[in-house]
DNA sequence: GGGTGATGCTGAG
DNA sequence: TCAGCCTCACCCC
């Protein structure tokens, strides 16, 4: 379930798990063999995310670049670790922690240059800290793309994937079909403010919930029934939560799209 | 137990 | 524009 935040969250747990000490390697389904042969018995120094990539830092300067895409999954297990399923990519433990990789779009190991030539393709990344708002608003202004294909572009923000852009725009009642350029500043520092706030409470709470409790009657977030975390997101021809309007999809860069035409709508 | 869809992205055409 | 990559959780029998 990869988006930013995920990715975030995946970064600060394996870093408590993993970092400051010597890790064992392995590619238990082969196909990583060699990588994991060159990581394994090295220092682990950091692990840090960016977007959706994760960039893990050895002592003796190698960088693992692990992109999850949309099938990747990582397991932490911590004291005794069942054993890995066949098509484990890449495991990695030290005497407490074992974490498992299946699926990555991406998991190689890098050299600075390929690492600069990946990171001057991401915008900014609202979990990385640091005033990006301006930078975001930036990329926005120079687009003729509606702002939901837009939100999708991961050199515009990165992070952002298929649940939280429709779900971000519902919040700040924006039709997905307005052109980038159109959002007037006022809206585009919301919606940053708004993502950065969706994706925080994302990588805290480990999943996407997006709903106020009092739009579905209830009272404590904790009490927020599984199947009722969005507004909008895979809810075509369902009644809109909070003005009962049938909720809209259309396909939009590739993926479709979700929105209330009646909050979301002129 | 089998079928299916998914929170992503690239590169060929 | 679209096929291809790659795994597994979940749904339905």
């Amino acid at each position: 379930m990869p988006e930013g935040h995920t990715i975030h969250r995946h970064a600060r747990l394996q870093r408590e798990a993993l970092v400051g000490s010597p890790v064992r390697a392995w590619s238990p389904q082969g196909r990583f063999a060699e990588g994991a042969a060159v990581l394994d018995g090295q220092k682990l120094n950091d692990i840090e995310a960016s977007g959706k990539h994760l960039f893990y830092r050895w002592e003796l300067g190698d960088t693992l670049h692990v992109h999850l895409g949309l099938f990747g999954k990582y397991k932490t297990f911590h004291g005794d670790p069942p054993p890995p399923s066949e098509a484990t990519r890449l495991a990695m433990a030290n005497g407490r922690s074992v974490v498992y990789l299946a699926g990555p779009t991406i998991c190689e190991i890098i050299n600075p240059q390929e690492e600069d030539r990946l990171r001057s393709r991401l915008g900014p990344d609202p979990l990385a800290g640091g005033r990006s708002g301006p930078d975001f608003a930036g990329n926005l202004a120079r687009r003729q793309t509606p702002i939901g294909a837009a939100l999708l572009d991961q050199s515009i923000v990165a992070g952002v994937g298929n649940v939280y852009r429709a779900e971000v725009l519902f919040k700040e009642g924006i039709d997905p079909r307005t052109p980038a350029r159109k959002l007037d500043s006022a809206q585009t520092r919301a919606l940053w403010l708004r993502i950065r706030t969706e994706l925080r409470r994302g990588e805290k709470e480990g999943a996407i919930v997006t709903v106020a409790p009092t739009d579905i009657g209830v009272r404590r977030r904790s009490d927020i029934p599984r199947d009722e975390r969005l507004y909008v997101y895979q809810r075509e021809g369902l009644p809109c939560r909070r003005c009962g309007t049938v909720i809209q999809s259309a396909e939009m860069a590739n993926r479709l799209i979700w929105w209330c035409p009646f909050c979301q709508g002129p």
